[in-house]
DNA sequence: CTGCACTATGAATCGCTAA
DNA sequence: GTTAGCGATTCATAGTGCA
C-alpha cells in the first residue's frame, strides 16, 4: 500500500478547514510558546493564547477520528517572576470544547538548557498532553513495551550518568523489591515519563523536538496506513518520521520557509524508504503537496 | 540552640488559627489527594476538593513569613478515564488568593509500582508545586547542588571555541573570571526534576513520602533553626527530618493513630541528634506537645 | 570498527538601562 | 510609572573527526 505526505503553507485555522471529518488518526505537535519564537512565528501574547488557540483546536476535534489521540507538547513561560497560566486555563478551556483530557506525559528533557538565576533552577520538562475525543481510543501499549531481559539496564540507562551518581543510594534499593514481580515476564511497559534529550546537533534549522519523541507516540497510537498530523510543522520532524514508519501524514506551516523546507526533504525521505513508487500529482489545492 | 517539635492533633483549618503570623519559614505537606485513601481521611471528593483546601492555604499564606515558601506535592486521578481537573483549580484559586505560583517541581519516581491498563500507563510523576508570599524569597541553592557530570573534566583541558565566544561577548576582565570559575567548578546546580524513589518501608501511613523529598526542600529553602510547618503530617517523615537537620518542626494531623505515632518517635529522633537536652513541658494547650 | 576527544547549541530567565 | 532591549549566567548531549 502507499503512503501519502500532504503539506500545507497557511494558518492552520484555515487550512484545517480542507480536511474532511475523522479522517485523522494521531494529531502530535508543538505550537509555538506564548510570546516565544517570536523571530520566526511572531509570538502570542500569555493573555491571547488561549484565544488563539482554541478555534485550531476545535478544527482538530471536528478532523480527528473518534478512536484517534491528540497529542499537545507545550510548556508555560515564567512572566514577572511566576509560571504563567494560560496552559491549565487552556486545557480547562478544551474541555469545554469536547476534548477529553486523558492523561499528562512528561518529557524529561536531559540536555536543558543552562543558566542560574536567584530564585529557580533550569527547566527540563515539558508537558506532553494526551486529549481524546471519545473514552475509548486505539493505544497498541506492546509496541512501545522496552525488553525485559535488561530491564534494569534500560530503566538506569534512562537515567544519565551523572542521575546515577547523584541518586546512587536509591537506585538498587528501588529494583530489589519488584524485580519479582518481573521475572517471569521478558518484556515490560514504559511510565508516563519519557526522558529523552533535546536535539543538539548543527543541522539547518535544527527542531527542538527530538525524532524519538513523535516516534514513541506513533507506535503507540497508530498502525501502518494510519494518518498522522502536525498543524505546526516546522522542520517536519513529525512527518518525516510519520513517512519512515509507513504512516500516511499531513503538515501546516505559516512560515514560507519552513514550507520550503519540508517540501524539499519529502523526496530524500521517499527514497530513504528504499520502494519504488510511481509519480504522481493529486489534484488538490496548489498549496498542497503530494508525494507517492 | 535548641529545637522545637509541636504536633497537634485535629482540623488543620483550626489548629492552623494557632499559629502566629508571619513565624514560618517553609512548609512542605502532601494532603490526602482527592477520594484516595478513604479509610484514613475519609477522602475528599474531587468536585470538592478546592473548596476544603482554600480555607487551609489561607491559614498557611497566613502564617508563613514573606520570606517563606510553600511546597505542596500533589496529583490529581484518575476520574471516568480522564484526569481530574481539581488540581489546576486549586493553582488558579490560590494565585486569586494571593499566592504566587512560583514554579512546578517533577517528582519523578523511579519505582513507580508495576500496573497495567487498557488506556494508560504506570503513573510514574507527581507535582511538587512551589508556592510563594512574596516574589522575593529565600533560597539557598548552593546547598542541593549535585557532582558535575564527567564531561566536566574533558572541558578543563580545552575550552570550546563557542565557550570562548560566548565568554567573549562581556568584557575581557569578565572573561578571565569566567573561566577560573568553571576551572575549579565540581558541581553543579540541579534542574525542577528529581529523580527519587518511593518509600516502601513506611506500611503504617498510606502515602509515601520518601525521607529524601522534605530533605532537599529543607535544605534548599531553609538554614538551621528555621521553622518547618506539616499541616498533614501523616506518619511524621517531614518532622523527623527537620529535627534531625536541627530546624524546628510544628506537624498537625486529624487522625489520632498518627498523633500517637508522632508522638512516640519524637523521643527516639532526639536521641539520635545525640545532643543533652534538658526536660522540660512547655505551657501549651494540652493537644500540644513540645520536645525539648 | 571501536573509542576517545572536541564542538556546537538547545522553546531560558533575571536585572539593569534606555526610551 | 512602563516597557523593551540586551548582557550575564550556565549544563549536558549527540554528532563528527581522527587515532
Amino acid at each position: 500500500m502507499e503512503i501519502f505526505t500532504d503539506i500545507y503553507l497557511g494558518d492552520s485555522k484555515e487550512k484545517l478547514q480542507l480536511l474532511p471529518d475523522n479522517s485523522v488518526d494521531l494529531i502530535v505537535t508543538s505550537p509555538p510558546y506564548a510570546d516565544q519564537r517570536k523571530s520566526t512565528y511572531g509570538g502570542i501574547h500569555p493573555d491571547k493564547y488561549v484565544e488563539w488557540f482554541l478555534p485550531i483546536s476545535e478544527q482538530l476535534l471536528r478532523v480527528l477520528k473518534p478512536t484517534g489521540t491528540f497529542i499537545l507538547n507545550i510548556k508555560e513561560k515564567v512572566v514577572a517572576g511566576e509560571r504563567s497560566t494560560y496552559v491549565m486555563e487552556l486545557i480547562l478551556a478544551m474541555r469545554k470544547q469536547g476534548w477529553y483530557w486523558t492523561e499528562e506525559f512528561i518529557w524529561h528533557k536531559k540536555n536543558s538548557y543552562p543558566g542560574k538565576w536567584p530564585n529557580r533552577f533550569r527547566d527540563s520538562w515539558e508537558r506532553l498532553l494526551q486529549f481524546n475525543k471519545d473514552k475509548k481510543f486505539h493505544m497498541y501499549q506492546e509496541e512501545v513495551m522496552v525488553p525485559m531481559g535488561d530491564w534494569a539496564k534500560n530503566r538506569l540507562k534512562n537515567l544519565s550518568d551523572t542521575d546515577k551518581i547523584r541518586d546512587n543510594s536509591k537506585v538498587g534499593s528501588g529494583f530489589g523489591k519488584n524485580i519479582s514481580n518481573w521475572l517471569t515476564r521478558d518484556k515490560a511497559f514504559p511510565t508516563n515519563v519519557l526522558h529523552l534529550a533535546t536535539e543538539c546537533n548543527n543541522k539547518n534549522h535544527s527542531a527542538a523536538f527530538p525524532e524519538e519523541l513523535p516516534e514513541w507516540f506513533i507506535k503507540l497510537f497508530t498502525k501502518q496506513n494510519d494518518t498522522v498530523l502536525d498543524p505546526f510543522m516546522g522542520s517536519g520532524t513529525t512527518l518525516k518520521v510519520a513517512s519512515r514508519m509507513k504512516r500516511n501524514s499531513i503538515g501546516i506551516d505559516i512560515v514560507p520557509e519552513y514550507y520550503e523546507m519540508v517540501k524539499k526533504h519529502i523526496k530524500p525521505v521517499e527514497l530513504y524508504i528504499l520502494e519504488p513508487k510511481p509519480k504522481y500529482e493529486k489534484s488538490k489545492p496548489e498549496r498542497s503537496i503530494t508525494v507517492r
